[in-house]
DNA sequence: CCGATTTGCCTAAAGGCTTTAGGCAAACTA
DNA sequence: TAGTTTGCCTAAAGCCTTTAGGCAAATCGG
């Protein structure tokens, strides 16, 4: 009976795919049996269990959204930068919508978090390089963006802005806007 | 044999307060069942599915979330609402985390999306009364303060800011002064 | 090239969750 | 109080996860 080759990476790859094609939840060790036409046992000598598949799928997403948003603020500064960075989530989500959903998965591997989120921060923290912010205020911007990012993404995609007037894209880009003003002028603290 | 009082209603609170403890999706038909002392089956008298199950518990922490929204707007207004606005959500999340992770779920059901999203959408579009927006700004400013708290939010909530320095009660609050600079201080397009 | 070992996928089986069908007794209703 | 409705039960089927143990394919040492 010939092999078929399986590995935790191959499964980690198919498993995202099969993500963003039915939903992160609805990735399960017996659909991706099923894909690779194997018996599910199959798995589990690839695979701890459930939970770790799908935190690979999770760490595999955010690699590869970071790989993306490296690219993408390389060579740029200022609103340059923060529109593209922006734009890398967004498009991400809309492409692969499993693997972004993967991204909110919590991973109970505290080292893994550190590991994926520092970098993400960091792309941020880079994209600040162009505007004139110094710490602490330069951390609250990256949780800032980071918070406007996620949850844009989060309810386009959960259709929370539903097909209504304005386009959304149009909103996109003057919150774009908005942050880049902000960011050219933040405000100190009220107290 | 006594009966143990069942109704889509109290199922749906204990299933909220199961969120609560246990998280959002470990919220089962089976694990509501065994909090009643009750069998499985029973449930299927008051519940479609599990999936109504969710469902119900979502349009419960929307309301529940909405009203103390009402609540803390009236008589309020500018920063002082947008504070108290922000203030709702963040404690919430944290208060009841499995509610909050409810209203992420995706509601298929489009009017029940509408009838809750659109009570949110109001309310915050009552605090920029406030400040000096028209159409269709202030539909972008809504969509983003919806962003900012649900992203904040959540990321507080899944550990996205880990407990590093500085404290996430002092970004919130810059984020809040941050907005504020912003609603009143609104950019035009750039194009 | 071949025997020994490792490795990969299989069968088998147990346990949990969901959902449906059908039954009996408690609670209304007249 | 008799009849009807309603509520919870037992039973059973289907799917998912996970573990244990087996056989054959791949790999390695002589």
């Amino acid at each position: 009976m010939a092999r078929a080759g399986l590995s935790a990476e191959r499964l980690t790859r198919a498993g995202a795919e099969l993500a963003d094609e039915v939903g992160f939840d609805q990735v399960t060790v017996s659909a991706l049996a099923r894909r690779f036409d194997v018996k599910v046992a199959s798995l589990y000598s690839h695979l701890k269990n459930s939970h770790e598949l799908k935190t690979r799928i999770t760490l595999l997403a955010l690699e590869e959204l970071a790989d993306r948003a490296s690219d993408a603020v390389a060579g740029r500064a200022g609103k340059d930068a923060l529109t593209a960075l922006a734009n890398v989530y967004r498009d991400y989500a809309r492409e692969h919508p499993g693997r972004y959903a993967a991204t909110q998965f919590r991973l109970d591997t505290k080292t893994a978090v550190a590991v994926a989120g520092v970098r993400h921060a960091q792309l941020t923290r880079a994209i600040l390089r162009g505007y004139d912010l110094t710490e602490p205020d330069q951390t609250h911007a990256v949780r800032l963006l980071g918070s406007v990012f996620h949850g844009y993404v989060s309810l386009e995609l959960g259709g929370g802005f539903s097909h209504s007037a304005p386009d959304t894209q149009e909103t996109w880009e003057r919150a774009l806007d908005a942050l880049d003003a902000l960011l050219r002028n933040w405000p100190s603290p009220t107290s």
